[in-house]
DNA sequence: CTGAAAGCGCTAACAT
DNA sequence: ATGTTAGCGCTTTCAG
C-alpha cells in the first residue's frame, strides 16, 4: 500500500487541474484525486479490465458473481465513479446542442425551442437549454466544451461572441462579424402595421416598446417612426419591460399624457404581444373601448393573441420555423467540417388582421 | 491520396462507433473519420504538439507565425475541429449540472429553476435545462454522460428511474427507489385551504383539478377529499389541464352543472394558480362576483397571484428554496464520493390569506 | 522555436 | 473467467 505517487501536500503546481481540488470532504480513502479503475482493480484484487465490464454491465457471464462484488464493493469503498470524458473519448455518444434564450417564460421562446428541438433529435442530437442574458455568458457556459453546438436565440451582441471553436448560429438577432443567422424580416411587417393603421384612417399612433435594446427591437422601431413619417402621422412613444402590468402601467400613463397634451392616440402599436395585453389592460383602465375607441396591435402572434377579446391583430413570428431553420443550419455545419455558418437569413413575418383594429372614432376636433 | 483505410461501403461493424458516420459531407480531404492533430501536423509538415500550442492559442512566441499560419491553413483544408473529450481528459474543466423540468412556461419552474441555479453556479457549475415529461426521457439525455449532475423537478416516475452512474436528486415528486428528493409538505396546506373555506362558512366547493398525474397532485387530491370528509362538506371535482383558458371553460362548465344539480358551489379549490386564473376568468362569464359570489384559491404563489383583483388567496410554495436545496443536495453528493443522496426532506407550504375568500353568499335554500 | 515521448482513464481486442 | 496490451486525441514536460 506504498507508492501512492507524488507527495500529498508537497506539489505547487499539482492542483492545478483538480476536479475535485477543492473538496472538504475526500471520500472514503483519502487521496488526492478520484479514484480510477485501476484503484479499484487493485483494491479489488483483479485487473483493470475486469472493472471495466464490470461497469459497463457487460460482466454476464464473463466475470464470476463473487468478482464483480468484489468490484462493486471495492469501489463503494473508494468512492469510484467512472470517468465520463474517458469513455467518450473511447466510444463517442451522442452529440448535444445547446440553445440559449434570454427568458423562460415568454412563450414566443417556448416555440422556438420546440421548433429547434425538434430539428436536433432528429438528426439525433441531445438538447439543452440555456437561459442567459447575452452571448458572452452562453460562451462562458460553452467554454468547458460540453457542447457541441450553439444556437442562440435572441441574445443582444455582447461584444465578443462565442468562441469559434463550437459552431454557432444566432437567431432572432445580428449575428457577430462571421456567424450565420436565422432571423424576421420585420421592418415590412411593421411598415404594414402602421399602413393598415394609416389606412383605417388613424393619424395619432402611440408606440409601446419593448424596454429591450435588442437589434430586433431598434428595427421595428426604426420601421414605425419612417413609416409614421412617411405617412404624416403623428408617433408618440414609451417603453416597458415585456411584462404585461408594466406595460399596462406605461401604457395608461402614455395615453393620458397625450390625451392631455391635445392629441390623443387612436392607435397603440405595441412590439409585443405581451405588451398588447398590457394596452389592453389599460384601455380597460382608461374606459376605452377596443378597437372602438382605440386599436391595438402586436408583435408575435402568441396563442394568447387569440384569447383576448376582442382577439389581437398582430405580426405572425413563426418561432417554430426560426427554431428548426437555425437548428438545421446549425447541424450542417457541425458535420460539414467547413467554418461557422455564415450567411443570413430573413423569414418573412406577416401581419394578421383580426378584430382589434378599426377605424378611429370620430373626433370633435381635427 | 491513397491509403484511406478500410473500403468505404464495406464496413459491416465499422460504422458501429461513427460519430459522423452517417453524414453525407465528410469534409474537404475525404477520411472515414474527423482530422486528428496528427493529420494536420503531417499536412502543414509540423509536429503534432506544435498544432496544440496553435489551437489552444499557446503559440505567442513559441510558434513562427509562419508556422502558426500553416497550421491554421491545413486545420482548415481538413476541417479539423479539436476534440473536447480528449481534452478534457487532460484538463478537465468546469461540472455540468441538468435541471429538467416538464414545462418552460410555467412560472413556477422558472422559480424553481433560478434557486437551483443560483446554488449551482456559487459552486462552480454550469447548469443547462431540459425540458422533458418524465424521468425516462431525462435518462436517455443523460445517457450521453454529458452531465454530472440531475436535478428533476416534478417529473413523473416513469418506471426506471436514471442511469445510477450520474447522481440525481428529484424535486416535488415521488423519488425512486434510492434516490433523495426535496418535496413540499403539500397536504397540511391543502387541509388549511378547506378549513379556512370552511370556516368562512362554505359548505359546497368545487375542487378544481390539475390534469397531470404526478403525486403532487395526487396527494393534493386526497388532501382536499379528506378535509372535506372531515368537515362534512360537499365536495364537486373537475380537471384541467394547466393552462387558463382550458381552466375558464372546465370551471365553467363544473359551476354550471353544479348549479344545475341543485347545490351550487360557493368556492372553487384550484390545484395552480394558473387553474385559479381560470377560475377567476369563469366566474367573470357566469357573472359571479369574485369573492362575494365566489371564493377562489390556488396553490403556488406566482407573482400573478398578486395581480389579479381580488389578490388570490394561495398556497405560497417556496421554489427558489425549494431547487436551491435541491442542488445543494446534489452537488454535496456529487463531490462526496458517496453514493445517491436517498433522504427526502419536504418544505413546508403556507397558506397566504388574500381578497379573493370571503365568507359565501347568503343562499335562498339551505 | 520545434519535436519526441509519456501519459490522462477508459474500452476492446486478444491472450491466457 | 480473467489478464495483457494497445490505443482514443489531446496536453505537457523535456530535449534539441
Amino acid at each position: 500500500m506504498l507508492g501512492q505517487g507524488r507527495g500529498a501536500g508537497s506539489g505547487a503546481a499539482a492542483d492545478a487541474r483538480s476536479r475535485r481540488g477543492a473538496r472538504g470532504y475526500a471520500g472514503p480513502v483519502t487521496t488526492g484525486k478520484p479514484p480510477t479503475s485501476h484503484d479499484v482493480a487493485r483494491l479489488a484484487g483483479v485487473s483493470q479490465s475486469t472493472v471495466s465490464l464490470v461497469f459497463r454491465g457487460a460482466a454476464r457471464g464473463r466475470v464470476a458473481p463473487g468478482t464483480q462484488q468484489a468490484v462493486l464493493d471495492a469501489a463503494r469503498r473508494l468512492g469510484f465513479r467512472p470517468n465520463a470524458d474517458a469513455r467518450r473519448l473511447r466510444v463517442g455518444g451522442p452529440r448535444m446542442v445547446l440553445i440559449a434564450v434570454p427568458d423562460i417564460v415568454n412563450p414566443f421562446f417556448a416555440r422556438v425551442f420546440t421548433g429547434a428541438r425538434g430539428a436536433a433529435r432528429e438528426a439525433g442530437f441531445q438538447v439543452v437549454l440555456s437561459v442567459q442574458r447575452d452571448l458572452a455568458s452562453v460562451a462562458a457556459d460553452v467554454a468547458g466544451q460540453r457542447v457541441d453546438a450553439v444556437l442562440a436565440c435572441s441574445l443582444d451582441d455582447g461584444g465578443r461572441p462565442l468562441d469559434d471553436s463550437v459552431p454557432a448560429v444566432v437567431l432572432d438577432a445580428e449575428p457577430p462579424a462571421g456567424m450565420g443567422a436565422v432571423r424576421f424580416d420585420i421592418a415590412p411587417a411593421l411598415t404594414e402595421v402602421v399602413d393598415h393603421l394609416h389606412r383605417l384612417g388613424h393619424r395619432d399612433i402611440l408606440h409601446l416598446r419593448a424596454d429591450v435594446d435588442t437589434s430586433t427591437f431598434r428595427e421595428r422601431a426604426a420601421a414605425v417612426d419612417a413609416a409614421c413619417a412617411a405617412r404624416g402621422m403623428r408617433r408618440a412613444r414609451a417603453a416597458a419591460s415585456v411584462d404585461r402590468d408594466a406595460a399596462r402601467d406605461t401604457a395608461r400613463a402614455a395615453l393620458a399624457r397625450e390625451r392631455a397634451a391635445g392629441h390623443p392616440v387612436t392607435a397603440v402599436v405595441c412590439d409585443d404581444d405581451i405588451l398588447a395585453v398590457g394596452a389592453y389592460k389599460a384601455a380597460q383602465a382608461e374606459g376605452l373601448a377596443i378597437p372602438g375607441d382605440l386599436s391595438v396591435t402586436g408583435v408575435d402572434n402568441v396563442d394568447l393573441a387569440q384569447a383576448l377579446t376582442p382577439e389581437l391583430t398582430t405580426v405572425d413570428l413563426p418561432g417554430e420555423t426560426l427554431g428548426e431553420m437555425g437548428m438545421r443550419r446549425l447541424l450542417a455545419a457541425v458535420d460539414g467540417a467547413d467554418t461557422q455558418p455564415t450567411e443570413v437569413v430573413r423569414l418573412p413575418a406577416r401581419l394578421l388582421i383580426r378584430g382589434s383594429t378599426a377605424p378611429p372614432p370620430r373626433r370633435s376636433a381635427g
